[in-house]
DNA sequence: GCACTTTGTGTCATTTTAACACTTTCAAAT
DNA sequence: ATTTGAAAGTGTTAAAATGACACAAAGTGC
């Protein structure tokens, strides 16, 4: 079947290898993660935004391209999980009758590559589109099924985020450019899922020398109005860069 | 020319999908890296053990089958590093010319999804078979250019091997079973590439509490003779599972 | 001005780390 | 038998990091 000359390789899509894309936002509460619809499937409807790649992308690129096409989400770093590839991954009968619909090849071997990445979520509300009937922020805690083995792959982007976070200053991608030390303080928390010590915490960040108090306060809440904080793009860098040893919280 | 046809859709090659295998053993002395020689190319003759998929196999087992079919190594454990997915990794003209000679379609587009594994090298000798020439031991450091993307998934692997010796004890498959502490010193000097404090290594590796000191020493050493060591296989499969957290050298 | 909510701050006891040098034990050579 | 060479094995100390813990300050809304 999967064996037709192609003539014009380079713009065909490659029956055979998928990307799907983990982005997690944060709202300042809980992590969620971008899903799509995939209207007409009997069965689970949401999915991780994903689809074949071409044969001349390179898997990268691929990543971004579908990720925009379902999403309208754009200019976004993503960073590679790994591989899946059960070769029953597409087999459950609700999933195949949806891929009829969608694929020229519907009962090709796919194997799926996946990406993840950490977003603001006020700076990109998704626009769904192609075989995406809408594409939500859900939160993750929510999340007790997906589509395909999307639901694996979700896990693994957690437990990704999680090593990434000790490793790396990751976080910040999930706040706006002004922030508060609660803010970081709570995402620090969701990532990790357990309860951290205000004090330690904010001892510990300010160690690392990333974030650079502003002068500016929070103002219209009902409370002690916060410090603003913005991070330090060159020690940010240069962190992310050689990422540090002990950062064990 | 191992594409004899295999009427069983299952029993097919995917043209598009491979497996690489990067298996490190160590000599007590340096990390080497199991190779094969293809021969018949020019330029570069050395290349990691890899080979395209069977459409009906989970990625794990290709790895596992490939690896066999190559160097004969059987019953690893192989961890995935990830997937390589540069459009033109296998288009130098010298890998081409190669692919030719062992590929039903040289030409199409391949992405890899590359594996690891730490092996303890008297365990295991390599006999190459199916394309391979030879199958060898060779000292990563000597290592200076290999087939296609080959020493880019080397440098991966060796970076993830570096991460994750911060992280779970594997350092253990990679030596016999009775083993000296001047021996894991070794092991681990070699895989983070820098010298480590003999008594600080020491005082800390006792503390995760793997190792049991035996009765037995060493002999015929012409030097004061080392305790023999175990590893405690209860807590060490603990830790493995767990991971720890802290184990910054 | 009172109630409510969240911010912001310091100390101390314990643990962890890094730096550092000399004696012991064996085999081999003389 | 004595010497030599080579690696094994061992402890202290000063500095840094960690974890546990509680209360006053600064706003808003009533």
């Amino acid at each position: 079947m999967r064996k037709e000359i192609k003539k014009n390789a380079g713009l065909e899509l490659n029956p055979n290898v998928s990307v799907d894309c983990v982005i997690f936002g944060f709202d300042f509460d809980k992590l969620n993660v971008l899903v799509i619809n995939r209207d007409g499937a009997n069965g689970v409807q949401w999915a991780l935004p994903g689809n074949l790649i071409y044969d001349d992308e390179h898997l990268d690129q691929a990543a971004n391209r579908v990720l925009a096409e379902l999403t309208g989400l754009q200019h976004i770093y993503l960073e590679q999980i790994g591989a899946f590839g059960d070769p029953q991954r597409i087999s459950k009968e609700s999933d195949r009758s949806w891929l009829q619909s969608i694929r020229a090849q519907p009962d090709a071997r796919v194997i799926t590559v996946a990406y993840f990445s950490l977003v603001k979520m006020e700076d990109y509300q998704p626009q769904a589109s192609s075989f995406a009937k809408s594409a939500e922020w859900i939160p993750i805690n929510e999340i007790k099924e997906l589509a395909f083995d999307h639901y694996e792959i979700l896990q693994a982007a957690k437990s990704r985020l999680k090593q990434m976070i000790k490793i790396r200053p990751i976080g910040f991608n999930l706040l706006p450019e002004k922030f508060t030390l609660s803010q970081l303080h709570k995402l620090y928390e969701s990532i990790l899922d357990k309860p951290l010590d205000k004090r330690n915490f904010r001892r510990k960040i300010q160690k690392l020398n990333i974030v650079m108090s502003l002068k500016e306060k929070q103002s219209g809440v009902p409370h002690k109005p916060s410090q603003l904080f913005m991070f330090d793009k060159d020690h940010y860098l240069r962190l992310m860069q050689n990422g540090f040893d002990n950062f064990g919280f």
